[in-house]
DNA sequence: AAAACGTGGAA
DNA sequence: TTTCCAAGTTT
C-alpha cells in the first residue's frame, strides 16, 4: 500500500472539496457550531443562506445571548431550516458560552458535549474542525463511506456506535491537523461521491482499493426501514402553528391557530408539545406568541 | 432502544 | 405522485 485511505481521500479532498462559507479560514469557533447544528439533518443547500443571515446579525455568542428579543429571534431566523427546537438550543448554546466560557465556544469535548443540542457527532466536529484536535468525526456521509471502503457492506448500521468511533478512529493520521483534515475529506467524499443512492464510483478517489466494489458491489442486505410518512402527523401541524407564530408580530388569539388544522385534538396535540418544547407561550389566556416576541 | 422531531428537493 | 434522504439529538 503506497499511501494510506486518509490520505487518498485528503489529496481529493484538496482539489474537490467545495467551497462552503463555514470552512473559510476566518471562521471562528462559534461559526463552526452554528454550521454544525444547522446542518444537522437538513441538507447544505438550505444552510447556506441561513448561516449567512445568521452569523451576520449575531457574529459572537455574547450578540446573540445578549439580544433582547430572544429566543423569539432566533426562532424567526431559523425560519423553515426544520426542527426549529435547534434555534432554542443554539440560543442555549450562546448564553451557556456567555454564563460558563467567557463568552467563547468551549475547546474541551467534555465542556462542548455538555452544551445543549450538542451531541457526540457535533462535539467531535465543532473540536475537530474549529480547533483542530485528532477526535472521530463520524456522521451518516463518514458511516455509508466506511462501510463500503472498509466494510464492504452497501449501507451502514442504522446509528453511531462506539465500534463506528474506534473504526474511523484508527483510519486517521496521528498529527491532529491532519486527522482533521482527513475527517472533513471523509465527509465530503460521502457526501458527494460516495452518496446514498447512485454512488459515483467513477469519481472516487479510492475505488480500486474499495473493500464493496471488490465484493462486486453487493447490493443492502436489508431492504428498507419504515417509510415514515409525513402527511398527517403531528410534526406537519406542529410546523404549520409555527409558522402561523413566526409571521405573527404579536400574540394570535386561537382562531388563527385553529384554521391551520382541522382536528381539533390533533391540534391541541401538537399545540402543547410546541408549548412543552418552549416554543411558544401564552403571554395571556387564550393568546399564543413565539418566546420573547414583544 | 425505539420513536419523535421539519422541510424541501431530487429520483 | 410517491418515496427517499439530508453534517443528529433527545427522551
Amino acid at each position: 500500500m503506497s499511501v494510506s485511505l486518509a490520505g487518498a481521500v485528503t489529496l481529493w479532498f484538496d482539489s474537490a472539496a467545495r467551497d462552503l462559507p463555514w470552512r473559510s479560514p476566518d471562521t471562528t469557533p462559534w461559526g463552526v457550531l452554528v454550521s454544525e447544528i444547522m446542518l444537522q439533518q437538513t441538507p447544505v443547500s438550505r444552510v447556506t443562506p441561513a448561516w449567512l443571515s445568521w452569523l451576520a446579525r449575531w457574529p459572537t455568542p455574547a450578540a446573540m445571548a445578549a439580544d433582547p428579543d430572544q429566543p423569539a429571534a432566533a426562532i424567526r431566523m431559523w425560519g423553515r431550516l426544520g426542527y426549529p427546537r435547534r434555534a432554542l438550543r443554539l440560543y442555549e448554546c450562546a448564553v451557556a458560552a456567555v454564563e460558563r466560557h467567557g463568552g467563547e465556544i468551549p475547546s474541551d469535548l467534555d465542556a462542548l458535549l455538555a452544551l445543549p443540542g450538542v451531541g457526540s457527532y457535533t462535539a467531535r466536529a465543532v473540536a475537530a474542525f474549529a480547533f483542530g484536535q485528532r477526535h472521530p468525526v463520524v456522521d451518516t456521509n463518514v458511516r455509508r463511506f466506511v462501510a463500503r471502503a472498509v466494510g464492504g457492506r452497501a449501507e451502514a448500521g442504522p446509528a453511531t456506535t462506539q465500534r463506528d468511533l474506534d473504526a474511523v478512529a484508527a483510519l486517521l493520521p496521528e498529527a491532529a491537523a491532519d486527522a482533521a483534515r482527513a475527517s472533513a475529506a471523509f465527509m465530503e467524499l460521502g457526501a458527494v461521491v460516495c452518496v446514498a443512492r447512485s454512488p459515483r464510483c467513477a469519481a472516487c478517489p479510492v475505488a480500486t482499493t474499495c473493500a464493496w466494489r471488490r465484493a462486486g458491489s453487493p447490493p443492502a442486505e436489508v431492504p428498507g426501514q419504515r417509510t415514515q410518512t409525513y402527511a398527517g402527523t403531528d410534526r406537519q401541524v406542529r410546523g404549520l402553528l409555527l409558522a402561523v407564530l413566526r409571521d405573527a408580530d404579536t400574540p394570535v388569539p386561537a382562531t388563527r391557530l385553529d384554521i391551520v388544522w382541522p382536528d381539533a385534538v390533533q391540534r391541541d396535540r401538537a399545540l402543547a408539545t410546541l408549548l412543552a418544547d418552549g416554543l411558544v407561550v401564552t403571554p395571556e389566556p387564550g393568546r399564543y406568541a413565539l418566546p420573547g416576541a414583544r
